[in-house]
DNA sequence: CCTCCCCATGGAAACGTTTCCAATTTTTAG
DNA sequence: CTAAAAATTGGAAACGTTTCCATGGGGAGG
């Protein structure tokens, strides 16, 4: 087609001859770098100005084996929590002088090797990233052999690196206290892509872990690979399966609230016959009717840290501390969770009207704030 | 601190000497250009891979004068319809081999105007773009006069330019059609941010120009720049100011179940007291009860559509066609729009049963699909 | 056996910077 | 006024690629 294939682009070189000096002026002016006369600064300011002259990146980054560029991979931006992360990462980076390169793996290991290569070969000065697997990915295995400054986020660390994440151990546990609060004792665990995540497995864990220092059953496993579409059937088999169940625990937020849609699908009353307990806290939960018990995160926060943590591998500044495991999730009470049916007919009222005005539950407020 | 600073980074040359050949075979041999034999492949391969070769991007990007890269600007990844285009855009580009770089611009447009510069020094091969203001945005006219090719995403483009964008005139409109329909005359618009949003600005000129058409009343503007915490006040004010009011148009599906909880929190009824459509179609819309009445719109096959359009300008094929404005979205019916409460009396049971199993209008629902 | 071609190969230039160093000019001190 | 010190300036190398071009060798056709 007619295209002008040839951007002209402006380079030092025709600053230089415009301002009838050497490119070396020309950078130092510039750059603000070794000295210039006044009256040289003044031509080559001129010049650069007339010209529309901006340094070219690629030169400098050439010349400094430095590119201000981050790489940033994650899961997938669908869910708000790696949204918010990235959001999180991306400002600090940005305030900093620093770009971020973005991928999304869709969950899927090959892919997050092949992404972890090209940004490799795009000699992006650290990583921020969130891996499926944080023993067995290769790219990590890659990013550690070369010495590239990285930091995890929302994965498992092992003793010679940094991650910024939810203890998902302990909040799983904490959601069992808080199942068994309300006094069910037979509970599920479901899952989306539960194989390819550490979060999920992790959580299941910690759920069991809970449920079993809580005298409960042990919760048993529903786990899908699909969207959410074919939940409702998927529901209907567990369920049937599991006759006794009183309540499930979803390993996010948008996988319990399409439960609870589902259920009602079913014809079952949340909470009154299946409470639902989700995990992250994204804010519409709040919004529902009735509102979603959850652990809350935060995750711009988590992000932040993690690009903190990464420039300070960098710049070879101390690195900012991690917070305390304790301090990375609160529980957040919510209608979506009261007593089973059977015991059910005296907390109605409280379970149905006071959360959703004021879910949340003071201690872990405070322990909210704190995190900030 | 004690740093390694020198990352040793293995180049072209370093194979070079390995292999005993000079530079430009290991380029020939590994890049598949040019001819080699059989033994000199051989022995290149074999230094490459033992050395862990891997090209560095940026020596290419100097002599090849492109970077693979596409800089991509939106407001926020807070908002669920941007993160779903950035990742529709990000996928496209990935499968082509190029990568993106992100920048949020929090709906500030001399952040905007800087983050295209950085990009720009960047080298960056295209953009998509979502602008605060396409017509006085000091970036993208920057972005024009460089020649840079590029693709506007959800914002209005010139003559000379494409946009992937949801037809926010026709759409508004559209909803007002729906209020009239179910007997709403004096209904009000909302916005978060107006100053600086293009499409919160078009939506309520569609809107007025659809009340009129429809021989309603003017709608009265509610704006807030405010994270939506104090809504409820503002909401409350408005209420009183506007007390024929019985229905609100929100400017986005988030500040509609904003909406919805500050009417309930003031003692209001929806959709009995007070009718709320909003607009996006956020999944979780269809999840809340009453379901949210909204104009959904298809954000990821938008970025993706960008994401075309720029790399067909990039290798000069011929641009993809946009889609009809009409089909750029439909209008789900929710239980949050209904007739106001003096009528509503026989209309009740189909407003908060019927929309939440089956929420999608058969005819927008086929333009829907014709759309991906 | 002699040409002529084609294939294989490597040297060197170019891409846009920064920075070292040497050369020249200006300033300062004595 | 002179010498030394300081400031100013430009040339050139280096960063990691690709590609143009020249060189040399081997095979095919005569």
């Amino acid at each position: 087609m007619g295209r002008e294939s040839l951007r002209q682009t402006v380079t030092i070189k025709d600053v230089a001859l415009r301002a009838g000096c050497g490119v070396a002026t020309v950078s130092r002016v510039l750059n603000n770098s070794g000295s210039a006369s006044v009256d040289m600064q003044q031509r080559v300011q001129a010049a650069a100005d007339m010209l529309g002259f901006e340094f070219s990146e690629v030169g400098r980054s050439l010349q400094s084996n430095t590119t201000r560029t981050i790489g940033c991979v994650v899961p997938s931006l669908a869910n708000p929590v790696y949204a918010d992360a990235v959001q999180g990462a991306q400002e600090y980076f940005q305030a900093a002088g620093y770009q971020t390169l973005l991928v999304c793996t869709n969950y899927d290991p090959e892919f997050e090797t092949q992404a972890i290569r090209t940004l490799t070969a795009k000699q992006v000065d650290g990583f921020v990233l969130t891996v499926s697997d944080s023993i067995f990915s290769e790219g990590l295995k890659s990013i550690k052999s070369r010495g590239i400054p990285h930091c995890l986020l929302f994965s498992m660390a092992s003793d010679d690196e940094q991650s910024w994440s939810v203890d998902d151990l302990s909040a799983a546990s904490r959601v069992s206290d808080a199942f068994v609060e309300k006094g069910h004792i037979d509970v599920g665990f479901l899952a989306l892509k539960f194989k390819s995540s550490d979060r999920a497995r992790q959580r299941y864990q910690g759920f069991m872990q809970g449920c079993y220092r809580n005298g409960m059953k042990k919760p048993a496993l529903l786990e899908i690979n699909e969207d959410s579409q074919e939940l409702t059937g998927f529901l209907k088999d567990f369920l049937q399966k599991n006759p006794t169940l009183t309540g499930i625990f979803a390993s996010n937020d948008f996988l319990a609230l399409a439960t609870i849609r589902s259920a009602r699908a079913l014809g079952l009353n949340v909470p009154g016959d299946l409470s639902i307990v989700g995990f992250d806290g994204i804010e519409v939960g709040t919004m529902v009717e009735p509102s979603l018990a959850t652990i809350v995160t935060d995750p711009k926060t988590m992000g932040r840290g993690a690009a903190r943590t990464v420039l300070s591998v960098i710049n070879g500044t101390s690195a900012p501390v991690l917070p305390d495991p304790k301090l990375t999730f609160s529980f957040r009470a919510g209608g979506s969770l009261a007593f089973p049916a059977a015991e059910r007919a005296d907390d109605e009222k409280a379970a149905t009207l006071s959360p959703s005005n004021n879910p949340t539950n003071k201690n872990d407020k405070i322990q909210q704030e704190r995190l900030k």
